[in-house]
DNA sequence: CATTTTTCTTAAGATATCTTAAGTAGTTCT
DNA sequence: AGAACTACTTAAGATATCTTAAGAAAAATG
């Protein structure tokens, strides 16, 4: 409890300046879950309830395409927050599904809960605009790397980038990510 | 002269509460710029000094890939703010150009500006906590079209979701911007 | 309005990547 | 350990997209 509480204050005082009063206000408003191998936190479909704090374990964001296959976005790992935000946000269907690769405890809130505590906690609404800013360089990192990268490109810059992903993902996964085929991916692999 | 501080002050209140003296002084921060069809207003490899809010006119965000060929990663129309965002918060050298396809008016302001302006006036910061979020949504939505789409679908989705731009931007722009080469799209054009 | 520059089109051949299908290896469950 | 999934590999043929090169159309300029 204190752990996690440490955990979360640590994480946010990355970003503004908080007290403990805060801090306690904040974790009091999120609710602790544990979610096993394969769960959801998200579906298709639903309105994206939470946004979800990564306390432990690994989660990934996708969505079926036309032909039925998994387009894989986003992972989230330890210390980021992931939701659909556009659901989240704006209380609309989720345009994907976020599944636990492995068993992951998160702390997550709700819209109305989040809201209340950016009026409280003027320090909270800066860090997240902080967070939110980090988010979007890290995508539009993605965006710049796929835009002028083939796939075999795109595979050793993530392999260079993120070599600890790959003890924990399925090689299909990082296909799925990569937007290439998994029998693709394998063929660029036996040609290093 | 008002006329500016009125566009100014309707984007902002779009997303926050703001009275005239909070206007003022964030206008007062930021400084009028007129720029010319095909100006810089940055240049990839320098640091990004400003965040740009265009009052009026069309911008493109592009860098040249190492085959020599011009990737668009964004363009900026009226009431959006434009900058590298990584090279702009953390004064590191940009990745991407940005430059005026027609004549730009916009408002720019320093980093420096910007972070006294949040302490003085939270409610600039909460504005800007939620045009980010709405930026990483709009992005977080393009990935998702590339995701799941071929050239034609995406040039398509593009036609449909914007379709004034096509009357301000040339092809061959559109066609970096869906990442397939002018050629191709051309073909893609013809067998409508 | 003639010239120059920019943008768009066409088409042929080359290449990256996908699809399908089958087999192999590795994990999980009983 | 054997059965049943799940993940990975291989290879052949199909397809989307690019490259190159050239010419046509349109726009900008003197």
């Amino acid at each position: 409890m204190i752990q996690i509480k440490n955990q979360l204050s640590e994480y946010l005082t990355r970003y503004a300046t908080f007290n403990e009063t805060d801090i306690e206000l904040i974790f009091h408003q999120c609710s602790y879950k544990k979610y096993q191998k394969k769960d959801f936190l998200l579906k298709q479909g639903a309105v994206c309830n939470y946004n979800f704090f990564i306390l432990k374990g690994l989660v990934r964001q996708f969505r079926f395409d036309d032909n039925g296959h998994e387009n894989i976005s986003a992972f989230g790992i330890e210390n980021w927050w992931i939701t659909n935000l556009n659901s989240f946000l704006n209380q609309t269907p989720s345009t994907n599904s976020i599944q636990a690769i492995e068993e992951t405890i998160v702390l997550q809130i709700t819209k109305e809960k989040l809201e209340i505590l950016y009026i409280k906690i003027p320090a909270l609404e800066r860090a997240f605009r902080k967070i939110t800013e980090n988010m979007l360089i890290a995508l539009q990192r993605k965006d710049e790397i796929f835009m002028k990268t083939n796939s075999k490109e795109r595979y050793y810059t993530m392999v260079k980038q993120l070599p600890d992903f790959f003890q924990r993902v399925p090689q299909y996964m990082i296909a799925s990510y990569l937007d290439i085929t998994p029998e693709y991916l394998s063929e660029i692999r036996k040609n290093i």
